[in-house]
DNA sequence: GGGGGCCGTAACAGAACCGTAATGCCGGCG
DNA sequence: CGCCGGCATTACGGTTCTGTTACGGCCCCC
């Protein structure tokens, strides 16, 4: 994904002020007038986020699941900037997919630190039902989970622990937060009731040969493990995973 | 995770249009004029989202940590609202950890759809508090420790320990300062239990030739290292490896 | 009304971790 | 040059925490 920033809107002038306060804040800036177009300059830039115009519900609706269908912009972030008089329907767009909204005219400070905090972001949020970690693909909607293509049943305790920590990949959650992130409000439970329906989920990974991406945190609770990313060049670092070393 | 909405603002008109939308839309609402009502009314309702006045950057990030270190309000999202005028600043709370903000007077319509969306985002698109020196890069969220983005696993004694030197990165702590920043309250340990620890983090950190990033103050504790910083500007911060023996 | 799946609780065994004590090493000081 | 205070390092026993299994109750469906 490259740095770019792509602007579709039919007015020079809102055009030209955001280009401004963005390559102030060092990105590149590409622009376009409407969604046609912006498609094919996207092509050439791969934006990493695209502002686009509330032009009606329809209208934004469609432009949204085509960006989203075409490749270039599959995994691009998407502000949807509208007039001030027309922010409270823009708003809508969120309910879209969007991933944020604007009023115009902006404040440029308010405008870049946006883009900084959607790029931030993960972009997990735009397919809220498919959550995958690894070879898991869980499907809220459909209330299913496929390992490797293949169907594994849950019991509903089990979707709704797997689904919480999907959801919040990497992090870690006492008992506690568990019980109350993922079980139905009205229940209490405690003691070693988390604990055992970690112990069922990973039996049935187990087959899979992943049973080990829940892992244990001691004394704190439990997370999905989730790779270690920033693997900036480190290439004569020695091997920890055994420090059987000694000095 | 309740489903109640936590309203803190001085004035009493926004926090009343405010409740009468979210209301409207279905969700519970609680009421603060200031911050430390805010705690308060926090530990009663367990609010899933929170909107801040803006107040300065200073008394802002103050608020932002105090609500994510507190148990009510850890996994809390958090929206900061501003005048029009100032929503430029405010915007600065993204950066800050905040996870979105809205400008004052705002619309009723976007309001509410900024709710759903901040609530339908994952906890995850959270900023993880990181904190780091040099090449230790420590998630505490995640819980997780990683050298030049390997993973290093960390027993929680150790954890504890090196998050809080590095919140405190520069300064020396006496072992007896350190049994109480560093240890759970209640525990009684002395004599060289920190040495111990500290010994075993070196350890840990040895592979990654970073073990020297935990100095030794003869007769006074330890504390950790500021590391060079890259080139350019770093001349506000003391040169700590030259006077490692006293002060 | 019966049966099966699901869930929460209790109990036990094992592992991980922590604190303490003992010993060796180094630098400072008389 | 030798003593002494302070730190590093190692080893070890006790404690805490977790994994695992078994059991009984509940609810839903048949």
């Amino acid at each position: 994904m490259d740095g770019a920033v792509l602007l579709v809107h039919d007015g020079q002038a809102v055009r030209v002020s955001a280009r401004k306060a963005l390559a102030a804040a060092g990105y590149d800036v590409a622009e376009a007038v409407d969604v046609p177009t912006a498609l094919q300059v996207a092509g050439r830039t791969r934006p990493c986020l695209i502002f686009l115009p509330w032009l009606g519900r329809r209208p934004v609706r469609e432009a949204l699941s085509e960006l989203r269908a075409a490749d270039p912009t599959r995994r691009s972030r998407i502000i949807v900037w509208a007039e001030q008089n027309e922010i409270g329907d823009a708003a809508m767009a969120l309910e879209l997919g969007a991933d944020d909204c604007l009023a115009l005219p902006f404040d440029a400070a308010e405008l870049v630190a946006r883009v900084n905090a959607c790029l931030r972001r993960p972009l997990a949020a735009m397919r809220p039902d498919e959550l995958t970690a690894g070879p898991l693909l869980l499907d809220k909607a459909m209330h299913r989970l496929t390992i490797h293509g293949r169907e594994v049943a849950l019991s509903p305790a089990e979707f709704r622990l797997l689904a919480f920590l999907l959801e919040n990949q990497g992090r870690v959650f006492s008992r506690e937060e568990l019980l109350r992130g993922a079980w139905p409000k009205n229940i209490s439970a405690g003691g070693r009731t988390v604990d055992v329906h970690v112990r069922r989920l990973r039996q049935l990974l187990e087959p899979f040969h992943c049973d080990d991406i829940i892992q244990t945190v001691r004394s704190f609770g439990y997370r999905l493990a989730v790779p270690a990313r920033d693997a900036r060049g480190s290439a004569e670092l020695p091997d920890v995973s055994t420090h059987s070393t000694q000095l």
